[in-house]
DNA sequence: CGATCTGTTGACTGTTATCAACTCCGGTGG
DNA sequence: CCACCGGAGTTGATAACAGTCAACAGATCG
């Protein structure tokens, strides 16, 4: 692990959804962090706990898990360049688990670094605090998921989700990307059981949407899963088009299968 | 309507999540604005419009409605004190529509002058900032309803954060408060059928928990929704403990009832 | 006084949870 | 090398919950 990892995994981020100007970026070359390695299910921070560090997400899936309820729901994920726990820098109590989902790495980066150089530059200030509103709009866009679409559509989706994100910090690039999760963790997501969840895996599969093997997920029918997702990404602030999907789709968005199976 | 009146709502809502100074509130005196008066179901804000200016609620009850679902998913509700748009701040473009529940009436305030006083003065800047914070945990908080409980807990929950919210701007003090809600926007929000909302709302008065009648709830029982509801009232940050519930309340938390009806 | 919106009820259907059993896999220790 | 173990995935049967459809009642308003 280099250096400027953690820089560049930051400037990267900020830099895909606001404009910032060389002396931004020399802002955050001076980033002072420490880097911290979990293993699958652990906790980074823990509901009820105050942090004066941000977790800037460098490999792996971070996830809040609630634990209130009993399923555990899961409200979010996040991908490698994200700072989950942007929102401690205005009230540092965290209000659920900030769990790993695989094995991941993070750079802890002090508050006041972040502090700093949003009293230095409005841009930077800017950036992050659009960052909380896009966590945000996830958030509600995550809302109309679980509250008005059956249990196929949220798991679509949620690789939607994911793959896109990925996709915008340069993983995933061939609609492929490692997939530590397990069927519990998606069901905890979708607010689903874990056994209708792997159900859903099944059709998912049945269809040729997309394959869950060996710790990795493919997309193989990218505009099919959309489609059936009714997945629209503005929602993400993505500032680039995204390039089109390799494969010409075979008849993709029909839904019709094969009716009945005696 | 006095010309104080909108500096009040918007003070004394600030003044309940954060330590405001003289300085600061003196800014808030010269805060310009405009009214606007909206009946039921009319748009203040289209999906995908740009704003320039927030709305301030004064009176009535506002929320976002998203378009895409069939069934128009309502994702958060406000009431008065609140400022629901104040994300587009950071983002002008909306993500939903912003729909009158009821007729309601709001200050217009233009984005320059929260721009101002944010620059001026760090601890407004910090408030700000904290509106959107407790707005993210309300939805994290909305999620893990919608996703992990069953209609009836939604329901209840919902009942339960109305009434707090209220009691926390000095409505609602004896546990009553206009609705002008429609049934078919309770199950909107919660994620269910209109039907069924109807048939949840039997229930709650058939456990004589709350009345709902000429467009008015009054909770009858409030620890019996808060436990029905596993309400906990953290993430609202509110600052005051809250009085007791002023009715002994008569063997509440008994969820036993009248087992068969044929 | 009809038109329309809201609330109410019953019958039926469909989706999803729950329970239980079993398989498969990767480790770990005898 | 094999036996064992725990976690994860898979399957089938059943039950609970919630959606849909259809009809009607009540209010409100021009």
């Amino acid at each position: 692990m280099q250096t400027g990892f953690a820089y560049t995994k930051l400037a990267n981020h900020l830099a895909s959804i606001a404009e910032l100007s060389e002396t931004d970026l020399d802002l955050l070359t001076k980033m002072p962090f420490t880097i911290g390695h979990f293993s699958p299910h652990e906790n980074l921070l823990r509901s009820g706990g105050r942090a004066d560090h941000c977790c800037l997400l460098l490999q792996g899936y971070l996830c809040w898990q609630d634990t209130t309820s009993s399923m555990g729901q899961i409200t979010s994920v996040y991908v490698p360049g994200d700072v989950p726990d942007l929102q401690t820098l205005t009230s540092p109590a965290a209000g659920a688990n900030l769990r790993a989902l695989g094995t991941v790495v993070v750079a802890f980066v002090p508050h006041d670094f972040f502090h700093d150089i949003a009293s230095l530059s409005p841009a930077i200030a800017g950036a992050l605090a659009l960052l909380n509103v896009i966590d945000a709009a996830s958030l509600r866009h995550w809302l109309v998921n679980l509250g008005s679409r059956d249990s196929l559509t949220r798991v679509a989706h949620l690789f939607c989700e994911i793959t896109l994100r990925l996709r915008a910090v340069g993983l995933a690039r061939d609609y492929q990307f490692p997939s530590p999760f397990t069927q519990s963790d998606l069901a905890a997501a979708c607010g689903i059981s874990p056994v209708h969840a792997n159900r859903i895996i099944q059709t998912l599969r049945r269809k040729d949407l997309l394959q869950w093997q060996s710790k990795s997920v493919t997309v193989t029918d990218w505009p099919g899963l959309t489609h059936l997702a009714r997945f629209n990404p503005d929602y993400l602030h993505l500032r680039q088009p995204l390039p089109a999907f390799p494969r010409p789709s075979p008849r993709a968005t029909m839904e019709v299968e094969a009716p009945a199976q005696p």
